[in-house]
Formats: structure tokens, C-alpha cells, sequence
DNA sequence: CAAACACTTCGGCGAAGATCGTAGTGTTTT
DNA sequence: AAAACACTACGATCTTCGCCGAAGTGTTTG
């Protein structure tokens, strides 16, 4: 089932400047009738017509005949929302999307999410643990195999305690990477450790995570992956995103 | 500045079915060649030239370029947001998006948010609120009048408790009505107000307010407001909605 | 019952834009 | 240096779709 198609359908809905400013003019809840919104999108009411039985076709607007005529308003908060994300989107000038990631470089590469980690790098050791079978990662679960604990162990990383009094393992969608990482006692246990081994250390006080030369040593030599954050020498898709990538296919 | 026109131009951007291709291949993070999304979306490489640069313009990819080849990825997580929104309207057909009202009618009338109420009910009586010049509603802050002031005492609403401790006064976005209603100590007196008068009361343990006999009542002589919950009687747009677009665009 | 109103359907016009073939630039490989 | 490769620019074709005039249905008002 490709979304692909399904997401174009109703964007291009919504692609049209006339229907748009019907969409627009209803993001308040209001309830209008078929002819202020013929008037608001600057359309005759034939058009509108047209628009109107196509929006509410696609399920995007809710109509209730009263008498002769009759009032739209958004179907449902989910349209609302859509149209936020739209518009916010639309707002943010192409200048400014690129100072989101500019400025968050470092935060895209490695942080702190609670108690566990988060960006590019927790993405790719979750990646290769689902990759050695040491975790079986499930769309809301996580599950710890016996190599994974023989590989823990080795490591000297203790996963027993507080395996009772918390979710033991779970995936958790990386904000920036858009793919997960681990969360739960083994996220935490996995950020403890590599805080104690001086593999990375925090930043000032924000989220931001600096790998350590150390780090970038002993992360390459535990999951084969490159710490290093992506300056001039090494830009791009790394070695730990192609690998990365082969890893969800498989999940 | 209409939103309108704007919005339209990113969703035209994301209605076309290959460029809504190509950015459901990159939802999940991955960074990909042109020639890798140009067979992903199912068409020939100069044609995906176009659409990938258009997509670049308009600040919902980002290029990196790399030798030869160009990688591109989506330029934010809002961009990932947005199209989130637009999978969630899509797979939802046009059934689902009913039975979310229907069945939610009851909490878009009247309900609790947090310590106060939201709802039809709730935007209503701020609007009312504002309407009479007993409130002067901002973008994020709210403010009593004298007039205000005396109106609430007529009422026998104490609003000076606790007014150091918290926020007096200010807007919350209503969640299915799209429109604000109040928070904040003036909010929450207003909801304490009318658990002890009987106007509304708990429905179960969920957090929908049943407006009593007494409720519609009091609310229409004292807010000028039909109370009652559209049933068979009184559907669609009643006296209360329609007094508060008025409202609406006087703020 | 007739007139006004709100809305819908139909049909032709016209503009926007998606597509690909051909030809070009810049980069890597042999 | 030549060939292969990744991508871009241009131009012609073609489909799609928004638009409004004219005419038609159902509802309310006088």
C-alpha cells in the first residue's frame, strides 16, 4: 500500500488557491454557508459548488443541509491539523528551514531524549543491534535476545535493574532522524554507559551530546559505526546510514 | 496576509503524484539520490529533475551535493510533520471522519480542559465575554475590565483568589472548536462557578459536562447563550455560534 | 401560485503544468 | 583523453482542471 498516491490526492485537494481559502476561512470552526464561501475564495458560486462537493467528497469538510442552504465546516480536528502543518510549512520561508538544521547540527548527531539517546548516532546503534539480532524491535515494543544480553554483559553494562519498574525496552521515533531509536531501560542503561566511559559528554547545558575522541574509538570498535560528526572531512551519508538503511528494510 | 494563496502553493507541490512520491520515500529520514527517487516515483530522470528543484525552491528538500550525484532529504521535521497530517486525513477515508464527531458530539458541547471548561459552550462564553468589552482578549494574555470587574461580582464570583499565584487571565486554543476560550484563574472560577450552581456536571469519569435544565437556563440569562446540546430540535449553527463569529471578528 | 433564493449540473473555453526526447554541463572512471 | 555517468535545460505535446455562462432542481417567501 503506497502512500505516495493516497497523500497526493488530498494535497492536490487542498492545492488549489480557491479551495484553500475555503479551508482557511473554516480553520476557526466557524460554519459557513456555500455562498459566503463562494464570496471569501473569490470564485463564482457555480465554481464553489464544484469545489465544495469535491472537499466534501474527500471527506475534508462535513456539510448539514438546513433548509436551502447549506453549511460546511471542517469534518474533523485532523483536517485542522493537517492544514496547521501546512501552514506552518508554507510560513517558514525556504531561509529559514535551513537554520532549523544549520544551527542543530550537533543536536541532529547526537542528544539527549529523557534518559536515553537520541540523533544520528542512537538511530544507527539501534540500527546494528536490530542488525546483529541482539533486539527484536516492534512497532511499540522491544525485546532483549540472548546474544543481545550475552553482548550487554560483555560490554559490562548491567540491564537487570529497574527492569521491573519501567517499559524495558521500547523504540522511540528520533525527532530529527524520523526512524527509532532505543528508549526504556536499555536506552537508558546505553547512555549511562557511554556517559561513564567518557564516550560522550553533555554540552553546556543543552541536550547536545559532544562524542569524545574516545568515543569515536570505542563507538567504531562496539557497533562499527562512524562517530565522528559530519564536518568538512566526512559530510553526508555516512557509512552508518547506508547501513542504517538495510537495517530498517529488514525490520 | 491571507493564508490561503500560500498554503495552496505547498500543497499544489505535494498534490503532484510523483513529488508526493518522492517525499513518502524520504518520510522515514533517508537521504537519496536523484535517480534513486526519480525510479521511486515512477518517472523519467528529467522529469524528477524538475520536480526535485522545484521541491528545493520551495524549501521542502534539502541538497547536498556530492560529486556527481545530488542527495537530497526533507529539509525539516516540520516538513515531516505536515505530511504526516496529510497520510492521517488520507487513510482515514471519508466514513471515519464522521463517526469522530458523532460520537464526540457530547464533548464538543461542554467539557473540562484541565481546570476549566472548553467546548462549544466555553468559546461561546468568551466570546460573549469579549463581545460586552468585559475582557480584552490578546494573542497570548488576557485582561479584565472594570466593566468586567463588576460583572462578576454581580454574579458572585470571587476572582481574586489565587490571583498572584498563576496566570489570571489568557486564551486556550479550543481543541474542537478551533477558537479560544478562557484559562486561567478567571477561566477556572467560571468552571467552579458552575459546578457549584448545578449548571454542568461530570458526565462519568470522562471529562464531558452535562449542562443541566438549570444550565441552559442560567447560561442564556446570564451569557445570552442557547445551552442546550443540538439535538433533534436545535441543529447546526445555533444563536450562539453565530453571535461569536461576530465576535470573532472583532478581536 | 408565482417570485426570489440557494444551490447544482452541463458544456465549452483557456491556461497551467506534467511528461519525455534531445541536447547540454560537470564529474568520475578507464 | 575518451567514455561512462549523474544530472540539468529546452522545447513540443498532451492531459487536466479551473472557470463562468446558461439552464435546471429544490426551498422559502409574498
Amino acid at each position: 500500500m503506497d502512500t505516495g498516491p493516497k497523500i497526493a490526492q488530498v494535497a492536490a485537494l487542498v492545492g488549489d488557491p480557491a479551495r484553500a481559502n475555503m479551508l482557511s476561512a473554516l480553520m476557526d470552526g466557524r460554519t459557513l454557508t456555500a455562498t459566503e464561501l463562494a464570496y471569501l475564495s473569490g470564485v463564482a458560486p457555480q465554481t464553489a459548488s464544484g469545489h465544495l462537493a469535491k472537499l466534501s467528497d474527500a471527506g475534508l469538510l462535513a456539510l448539514e443541509r438546513r433548509g436551502r442552504r447549506r453549511y460546511f465546516r471542517l469534518a474533523s480536528p485532523l483536517v485542522a491539523r493537517m492544514l496547521e502543518g501546512l501552514m506552518v510549512v508554507a510560513q517558514e520561508g525556504p531561509a529559514r528551514q535551513r537554520n532549523l538544521w544549520r544551527g542543530g547540527e550537533t543536536l541532529r548527531h547526537a542528544r539527549t531524549c529523557y534518559d536515553h539517546m537520541a540523533g544520528r548516532i542512537a538511530v544507527a546503534i539501534a540500527d546494528r543491534l536490530v542488525q546483529q539480532s541482539f533486539i527484536l524491535l516492534d512497532e511499540d515494543g522491544g525485546q532483549l535476545t540472548d546474544a543481545g544480553q550475552s553482548f550487554f554483559d560483555g560490554l559490562g553494562v548491567d540491564l537487570c535493574l529497574a527492569s521491573k519498574r519501567r517499559v524495558f525496552c521500547r523504540p522511540c521515533l528520533d525527532w530529527s532522524e524520523r526512524r527509532p531509536h532505543l528508549a526504556g531501560a536499555v536506552g537508558a542503561a546505553i547512555l549511562r554507559h557511554a556517559l561513564d566511559h567518557a564516550w560522550v559528554e553533555h554540552i553546556r547545558d543543552s541536550r547536545a551530546l559532544l562524542v569524545t575522541p574516545v568515543g569515536v574509538r570505542e563507538l567504531a570498535a562496539t557497533f562499527g559505526i562512524e562517530g565522528a560528526p559530519p564536518t568538512d572531512a566526512c559530510k553526508g551519508p555516512v557509512a552508518s546510514l547506508s547501513r542504517g538503511r538495510a537495517a530498517v528494510n529488514s525490520v
